[in-house]
DNA sequence: CTGAAAGCGCTTACAG
DNA sequence: CTGAAAGCGCTTACAG
């Protein structure tokens, strides 16, 4: 339980003590270190040169605390991902997501504050808990496959600035989100033009809103095919079997899946079932495979930029956090393009 | 520039309102809050009771900046990377390195305040700044291939509890590292009992302390066996060509080679050049291939234990950071066994 | 042009 | 047993 100070019993730098020793106030050392030495307040310059001269000589920082408290923004941006974030199941996830944060956050000079103490719960993390160190930064990115939305809820009302990597139902909630409601549709129609009238869509048995618009774009885009015949189902975690008998008894021409790992799972399933893909079946994945493993089979699937993602996500908090700039409404939640990986696994069905 | 501040407008809770509410003073909030209600100072059970109530109704958290700032810890770990973190070039370095210090810092319940903002020169990125928030932190944990000598001594005068990961050779610097030293040497002599005589060493051209303690063990094994012949050299960026030229001429019967991706490019060198591997030279690997690449080369190599790595260096900084606690000597410098994986590249040799 | 002072929200001796 | 007060290091009106 780390609770003991840094530095016990050393003499810490502070402005008193650079006032002292370049004989002037500590007001003045504070109004020299941040520049309004210029413009509001006149200082002589060699009051100021000699201020200067003198925190060169020493290894002086201002305690960012004491600047957090006495009301200035910090430079420190939140992170909070309610899946952990590195433990393999959610890494791929997450990493490039990272990146780009990290990139995008070196630029503007800000640190990265990561809320691994959120306690978890049901294999998610809980924002709002005792002694969360939510004020601490100035603003936070939220990132994780479904939010809890009362903690949304309850961080508009606090109008703490945040913004979230997706897309969110919540009211007020400003994202940065991928547009997989046109990319599923444009995959759809892709596949209907390709000769496809048999469409299944195996999705994930959630409620996040990236799975509810893809398939809004799957349903939107084949609803103006009245030619063509759907079938969708969950795919409960674990054994594929029972499904895929089900959707083999749809008989499909192309199946669209959510998930990369079910993809790469019904394909093995299909492939020992005899039905060779995509000859026999087309596959579609809906999302991206983290690390492109070689070996794998490469799918035609969706490819959302995650990395600009993470980045853009940071360009707008910090647009939100700085007062000189506002961004409109339309700009606080935005979706970007999806892209297209074209692959291999999306060709024109046979019985055409 | 973010600098606005957080909740503009909007009255935050603080322990003031909450006396107010609760008809106690302030004071009492604080001691209550901090569990001292309890012990040296007596504060009637129904008191007690009635702040908890107050809080429970209300959102209130404690403001980590003045806390920070009344002296308490913060249970924030800071985490420095020297190379920036995420880009691809690092990213197989630094990831199981995040992964055990996230895993770990979740466990203590500490935050993990990542200095992205520190400025990188000649790519690298420098500690101290002006404006570094390193005093936010309790404690800090620094990673990288290479570290400042200067900062190290500064750190280590400042007084600052902080753990680097890595063997370190500045005086006083708290480490985890790796015992590359006897896992090289380990390797040698397998090679050595293999029936290998001649031994090349492909090593990095950097100063940093996990490449001599390789070169160290490397050589220190090998002078124990005195009809074993030595080649040793840099491998300068780029182009390994000529430096292949260098080794053939030498004639080994396995190459020892620093980098995983060195010893790929020679690998394929050499291949080209007639020579197969094993078979016609043993190849060992002294560092972890990040991203098991299915259809590379499966190399004998080093692997060290880099999740655990991370999850050391945050526990042995949380017990620097608990007043209860003293880590010996012995502890604050500390190396782990490296694992080795067999892989399929070092044989005996046919000339042997 | 510069200094003295208030205040940020907390913790912790110190008085009652 | 509890309240009033000092102090952590800063920023920023406000007086001189």
């Amino acid at each position: 339980m780390p609770t003991r100070m840094a530095n016990p019993g050393k003499t810490k730098m502070t402005q008193r003590r650079i006032a002292e020793l370049a004989g002037v106030s500590q007001a003045t050392v504070s109004l020299v270190l941040n520049g309004k030495a210029d413009a509001e307040v006149r200082i002589p310059a060699s009051t100021r040169q000699r201020v200067l001269d003198v925190i060169a000589g020493t290894s002086y920082v201002a305690d960012p605390a004491a600047r957090r408290l006495a009301g200035v923004g910090n430079k420190i941006l939140g992170v909070f991902t309610y899946e952990p974030a590195f433990p393999s199941a959610s890494i791929d996830f997450y990493t490039p997501l990272l990146t780009g944060i990290e990139a995008e956050a070196e630029k503007l000079g800000c640190d990265l504050l990561v809320f691994t103490s959120a306690p978890v719960e049901n294999s998610r993390r809980r924002l709002f808990h005792e002694n969360n160190r939510l004020g601490l930064a100035d603003g936070a990115l939220l990132l994780g496959r479904e939010m809890d939305p009362v903690e949304l809820q309850r961080l508009v009302a606090m109008d703490f600035p945040f913004v979230a990597i997706g897309r969110r139902d919540v009211d007020g909630v400003p994202y940065v989100g991928v547009d997989y409601a046109t990319g599923t549709a444009l995959l759809a129609r892709r596949a209907y033009d390709l000769g496809h009238r048999r469409f299944a869509l195996l999705h994930l048995d959630s409620t996040g809103e990236s799975g509810l618009d893809r398939q809004r774009g799957f349903h939107d885009e084949l609803a103006t095919h009245p030619d063509a015949r759907v079938w969708t189902g969950p795919a409960t975690s674990g054994n594929l079997a029972p499904i895929w008998r089900s959707i083999r008894d749809f008989a499909p021409t192309v199946v669209f899946v959510e998930s990369p790992e079910h993809a790469a799972e019904l394909a093995r399933i299909a492939r020992d079932d005899g039905v060779e893909i995509p000859r026999d079946l087309s596959v579609v994945v809906l999302g991206e495979v983290a690390v492109p493993d070689a070996l794998a089979t490469d799918f035609t699937r969706l490819s959302p930029p995650r990395v600009r993602l993470g980045a853009e996500a940071v360009i707008l908090l910090s647009r939100m956090l700085d007062p000189d700039d506002e961004p409109a409404p339309a700009e606080l939640r935005r979706l970007l393009d999806c892209g297209i990986a074209d692959g291999a696994t999306l060709v024109a069905p046979v019985t055409a």
